[in-house]
RNA sequence: AUUCUCAGCCGGCG
């Protein structure tokens, strides 16, 4: 049952939904992991209405794991009051189930409902907090999203590169190199928002510099690079660039 | 790596 589940998930990871469900279909038994898992599958491919069916008709019981599943797929589909509805009506909740509401929100800019639902939790972890600083940050609230930040009880890479992608976005160039330097390691997530923080500002040298300085580049940094080049009509550049790209898209 | 939550670019869908 275990090589089925894991099939399962497998086929769901790359978008393969129906061979994903003639799998599920196949098991001769089924438990939560086979359930939670076509369940996510569904959920990750955009197919709420299958998964909410899923839930509500098909599978026999649910645990904690089945309504964080549909819960976050409502959040990320920005049906936030779909996805408080799930919570509302789940029996328990661990820190996920709460994380995921409050996610829901910050996904969708709900400050208000966020900050309700971040004091109202029973208990927060490093996740509950990256969410709040990227929540103010986004929103250009970064006096909250600073005093969040200097008083977390940790603070891990998501928490460092949400605030230099915070300071990228509201235009706040030099602390966000100050606050790069100061970090106890880079990925490639940092660099590229760093990169961005300034291409944005003009700073096209230093933005390559860094884009130099990275451990490894995925497509995401090769974008960012590209993009900065061509909005800035380096045309020259941005063909050099393209031309080195390992792989185009 | 059998199922759930956080950060970066572009695009698609709504």
């Amino acid at each position: 049952i275990t090589s089925f589940n894991t099939m399962v998930s497998a086929y769901a990871q790359h978008g393969r939904i129906d061979d994903a469900r003639r799998m599920f279909e196949a098991l001769p038994e089924r438990d939560m992991v086979s359930w939670n898992g076509m369940l996510t599958a569904y959920a990750q491919n955009n197919r709420l209405v299958e998964a909410a069916e899923m839930f509500l008709r098909e599978m026999p019981k649910h645990d904690m794991v089945s309504g964080n599943i549909l819960l976050a797929a409502y959040g990320q589909a920005g049906r936030v009051d779909d996805a408080k509805r799930v919570f509302d009506g789940m029996m328990e909740h661990n820190l996920v189930a709460w994380n995921g509401v409050l996610i829901a929100y910050a996904e969708n800019a709900r400050i208000e409902d966020a900050k309700l639902v971040f004091d109202a939790m029973p208990d927060s972890d490093i996740v509950s907090w990256n969410v709040m600083l990227g929540l103010y940050a986004q929103a250009g609230h970064l006096e909250e999203s600073e005093s969040l930040f200097g008083v977390m009880r940790q603070r891990n890479i998501v928490s460092w590169t949400s605030m230099v992608s915070g300071y990228a976005q509201n235009r706040q160039l030099q602390q966000a190199r100050g606050l790069f330097l100061q970090m106890p390691q880079w990925n490639v997530v940092t660099c590229t928002a760093m990169l961005l923080a300034y291409a944005r500002d003009g700073h096209l040298d230093e933005a390559k510099l860094v884009f130099d300085g990275m451990p490894e580049r995925d497509q995401a940094a090769w974008n960012a690079l590209l993009e900065a080049y061509a909005e800035a009509r380096h045309l020259d550049d941005a063909k050099d660039l393209f031309d080195r790209m390992p792989e185009r898209n």
